[in-house]
Parts: structure tokens; C-alpha cells; sequence
DNA sequence: GGGGGGTGGTTATACGTATAAGCATTGGAT
DNA sequence: ATCCAATGCTTATACGTATAACCACCCCCC
């Protein structure tokens, strides 16, 4: 069987004793073929018996496009929240007879050089990190026959549709939770990494929508900036943490500094991740839903690959989960 | 520019006044081919001027491989080690020349199934979790040309080599440890859920192997499977928990019962995440260094796909990493 | 008995690329 | 003057597939 190379959908047809059309036909069930029930078993035994993969390339070549939906994620670190994303993506586009597949093609390469490569590949979808996409890059990627070009991140992409996160909901959720809580001292904390500071940044604009002052601070991921950052309260603030991951971060300085939590000092979340229910008090978050995203983008790449028209998304509706650190 | 249809080696050629061989030859800088600078100069104009990108497909089609290195990762949570070995090999990989794609493809899909469906993208090579690849499924890879097939995971795949953690290192690293600092009644978890279950079973082997009694201990992820666990406990215990996720459910079950760490009980984690130094007491693990491993498992993928033999390689090296919890 | 329309296929072609093989031109060396 | 070798290309072909177009056959109906 692992013979000198791999069989051909030739190989199949003289194995079948029929031509390689007949083999085209029948495996991919092209509907309004006439073939008779019983060529067609002889076929598909054949094919099962010489082990028959087909060429994706080859097949790319013929018709123009690959089935694949290529994923090109932000250079973020990635936590609970989209693995799961990825997961039910895959399993609708799955669903729908696309390929997907991550393009982990160094993440820090966006534009022209990164849509290059994606189109190399003539995928039917590319679904990328805004930030990774520009008006050439597009370009690039519509001149090489990709339907469909779609956007993600925080600021929709202009000329395509996009897949939005609001960040500025969190911001503004997670401080009207402090305030409804009676806390009148408001800090929004904004991450320092270059990552995910924009999303720090838009998080605080909802922070600020609120109404009531509130103070930004810069925070690195680092005990030592956040022992001094405690070190400057006075007592009875509401600090919106950014994250789960900041808070928790948060939450130990405020320990070793003796604050109380709620007592002293409110803080917020957002992710919702399991290992933030295990802090002592639990924490309060913001919830990101994305139960309903991978549907909902899967159709809109779809409806792009059939031609339709489609406009912007949201990926996720928030929910405050109120517990002990408020 | 957006015009009809992609531009080919054929458009470039035109446009550049010469034949499509010449463009061929140019635009993969063939070593051998005897052609003037100034016509370079002219194709690569031309090839830029029009926006040309190859069609991988028809490469593939041409060559019988494409630069692919298929990525298929196992069904389990990926944290930040994870993410950091995966970027890490991606630009390990382009380095070599090499385009790596994780396949997202239904990760409860494998066997020959999951082979197939590899196959058909032709890659230069394949690079799964082991539990995924069976003996038929390989052998699917092997004719459709996949030069390199190589197995990850805790046990090693017959037939093709493999990259392996050391889960056994880790059990055993943590339980002398235990022992160093006085504790004899030790325990190790073992997780209920599915995925990760194996490699605690091995873990627990490797804390068997110290030659000291280890009770094992099966918990699932929830607060209220570890308040009983600890119910259970007398004190002087030292606790291998699996992982720093199950480390610090533990710990927040242990806060609640009023049990001391390390006075009542010690803990001890693995993996060394970013949020396992901010539990109080800090969490003493046992880090797994993959830094090494992107370079390895490129070298091994490179060497096969050249035709060179080779052999399994570790994927990590493991360190104790001591802090307040034992 | 000749035309019409299903049935069950086959033949032929194009997709875009890489590369082996060939061919014209030039610059010496003999 | 002639032959050789190097230079700088071009011509031709094959890779594996999908699909349009064609064809033989049989049956039925007027």
C-alpha cells in the first residue's frame, strides 16, 4: 500500500474500470450526474481500497478557490476564552464543508506581507485581527480571489464587514457596578503591554461614558508596580482591574498591603475565568458571552462566500457576575 | 488593480517581456539558472507592479509537497506554555522555509479519519498529539507523500518518532520535594477530566517511583469535590496537585477550612503560570522550560522531511521552583 | 420506421507552476 | 576560419482535478 506515490483519481478510475470523470462525479456527489447506483459502489470501493486522498492542490488549481477559512489571531496571549471561540468556529465552518486553520504565520507581520502569504493559499475566507489588516493587504487578498475578508478586534475595519468586541461596554459595566455599589473614587486600570493596551484604552472611554470621574492608571503585569499603585490608595476607591488576570494581581498587593476587600478597596474583573472564582473574597467580573459567535460568523463568512452581502457583528453580549470583591 | 482575475507567472512574463519559465526561475531565485540582473530586475518589477502572489496549489500540484507543516494539537485546554511553544515553532519553522498551520479540524476527530483530511493539503509534514495518530492513520500520511509524521505526547508512537513530555519527571520531582521538606503523608491528584487524565496518570507513576507510600486522589475541577477532599484530610500532608490550576483550587479550599499552608498541609503545582505567584501563600511548582523545544522539534521535522532519520527528543526540561507553599 | 428524449457514461480541456531540454548568440582558444 | 564552452534565455511538458460537451444506447411514441 505505501506504494511509490500517492493514488490519483486515475488510479481510482482504472481500478473501477471506468474514466476519471466518472470518479470526479461520484466522490464528490456532484448533483445531476448520471451514474448508476451499482459504478458508483464499484467507485467508491475502489477508492477505499487504494487508500484515495485527493489533492487539495490539484482540486484548488481546477476551481479557483480552496474550502479553506484561514484564521489569523492577534498577537495576544490567548486564554480560555478564545480557545473556545476557535473551537465552535471550527466546528460550524466544519458544519458549512470549510477548512479551517489557524495561520499562526508570525503573528507580528500584518499588511501586505502578511495578506500575501495569506493568499498563497487562495483560501475562500480569511478572518483576521484588524490590526493585521490594511486597505492594500485587503487588496491583495481581493485580487486573489478571496470572497470573503473579514475584520476582528475592537474597531470595525473600513470597506469590509467586521466582528466587533465591545470593550467599551465592559468599562462602562464594570463601573457602574462600582458606583451602584456606592464607591465614588473610580480607577480603571490600563494595561501597559503593547498587545492588549488598546483594549485597556477603549475599556476605559466605556469606564468614562459612565458619567462619574474616573481615574486611569498605567499598570504593568508586575507585582512590584502593583504593591506601589496600592500603596497610593486611601481607602473606599472602586478599581475596574481591566481583567480577571489584573485583578487577581490586584487583589494579592492589596493583601500584603493589609487592605480590605470590599472593605477597603472594590475591585472588578472581567473574563470571567475559572481560576477567578478561587480567590478569597471571590471575584466580582464582567462576563464575556460568546456563546453565540461562532455561529454568527460563520454566517457572515459564508454569506461573503456565496456573494451575499453582509454588514458588522457583534461577538459578544456582557453580563456583570456580582460576588464578594464588590 | 482589483481587476478580473489573479495575476498569474504567465501575466508577470507578459508584462516583463519574458517567457513564464524565466519568471519561474527569477522569482524562486533558483540557484543554477543563468539570468541577467537586469532581467531579474524587470520580472521582480513586473511581478510587484501587478500584485502577482503564487498560487500554492499549483505549486503543490507541480512539486508534490507543498511547504506545509500541519499542526494538530490535542483536545485539551491550552495555556500559556502551550501558546509559547507553538509561536515559538512557527517562527522556527519559517525560518526554514517552512509554513506552519495549525489544523483546528474537529479535534475529537482522528485515526484515519483525521489522516485524510491532513493528506489531502499534501503538507511536507504532520505534526500531531499522539493520541490522534494510529498505524493506519499513518500510513494514510506516509502515501500521500508526507515526508515527516511526527507523534507528541506522553508515550511514544511506534513507528515514527516522537516528541515526549516527561509527566513521570514532574510527579516525581514534585514528591521529593515533598519528602526533602519533611512531609509522609503524601498525595497526588489525579484529574477526572478526560483530556488531561492520562498525563496524571502518569504523573502519579512518577510520584510512585520515588520509592515513598503516594495516595492517589481523583478530583474533578470543582470547589466542591476539593472542600471535601480537604474535609478528609488530618494535616501534615504534602499535596501534589496536578497542575497550578488544581494547586490553586486547592489552596482556596484549604483557606476555607482553616487549614495552614504550609503549616497544616503543603502544595505543590505545576507549570509556573503567571497567576500561581499571586496566591498567598506563593505556590511552589514545578516549572516545565520549553524553551528549547521550538528548535528541537523544527531540527527533527527538517531532518525527515530531508530524508534524514531521527529519533525522540525531549520537549522539556523540569525545575523546581520553591516558594511558601511547602 | 424515424425522431425524441432520457440513461449512463466518456473525451477533452484548462487551471498555474516548476523544470528538463533545447537553442541562439557571443567570446575566446586553437 | 573553426570548434568549444559559457551565457541567457525559450519551448514543452506534467502534475491531479472538475466540468463542459459530446456520444452511444435503449425505449417509447407517433
Amino acid at each position: 500500500m505505501s506504494g511509490n506515490r500517492p493514488a490519483t483519481s486515475m488510479d481510482v478510475a482504472r481500478a473501477a474500470g471506468v474514466s476519471q470523470a466518472t470518479v470526479s462525479y461520484v466522490l464528490n456527489d456532484r448533483p445531476g450526474s448520471r451514474i448508476s447506483e451499482e459504478t458508483r459502489a464499484r467507485v467508491r470501493d475502489a477508492a477505499e481500497r487504494l487508500g484515495y486522498v485527493p489533492h487539495a492542490g490539484a482540486r484548488t488549481l481546477r476551481t479557483g478557490s480552496s474550502g479553506l477559512v484561514l484564521v489569523a489571531l492577534p498577537d495576544i496571549p490567548q486564554g480560555p476564552l478564545a480557545t473556545g471561540l476557535i473551537e465552535g468556529l471550527d466546528k460550524e465552518l466544519g458544519g458549512r464543508g470549510y477548512t479551517m486553520v489557524q495561520y499562526g504565520g508570525a503573528r507580528h507581520v500584518k499588511g501586505v506581507a502578511a495578506a500575501k502569504a495569506w493568499a498563497e493559499l487562495r483560501p475562500a475566507a480569511v478572518l483576521a485581527d484588524g490590526a493585521r489588516l490594511t486597505g492594500a493587504g485587503i487588496e491583495v487578498l481581493r485580487a486573489a480571489g478571496v470572497k470573503a475578508v473579514v475584520g476582528m478586534g475592537l474597531k470595525a475595519v473600513p470597506g469590509i464587514p467586521s466582528v466587533l468586541a465591545d470593550h467599551e461596554g465592559v468599562g462602562a459595566l464594570a463601573v457602574r457596578h462600582l458606583v451602584d455599589r456606592g464607591r465614588d473614587g473610580i480607577v480603571a486600570i490600563v494595561p501597559r503591554e503593547e498587545g492588549i493596551r488598546p483594549m485597556g484604552l477603549e475599556r476605559l472611554r466605556g469606564a468614562r461614558s459612565v458619567g462619574v470621574p474616573v481615574k486611569a492608571v498605567d499598570l504593568a503585569f508586575d507585582e512590584g508596580e502593583a504593591a506601589a499603585f496600592v500603596a497610593g490608595l486611601s481607602g473606599g476607591e472602586g478599581v475596574f482591574a481591566y481583567n480577571d488576570d489584573y485583578a487577581m494581581l490586584l487583589l494579592a498587593a492589596l493583601h500584603d498591603a493589609g487592605l480590605g476587600v470590599p472593605g477597603d478597596v472594590a475591585v472588578v474583573g472581567c473574563d470571567d475565568l475559572p481560576l477567578s472564582r478561587l480567590t478569597r473574597p471571590r471575584l466580582t467580573t464582567v462576563r464575556p458571552d460568546l456563546s453565540a459567535a461562532p455561529a454568527t460568523i460563520a454566517t457572515v463568512i459564508d454569506r461573503l462566500v456565496r456573494g451575499e452581502s453582509c454588514g458588522d457583528v457583534g461577538i459578544w453580549t456582557l453580563e456583570l457576575i456580582g460576588r464578594d470583591s464588590t
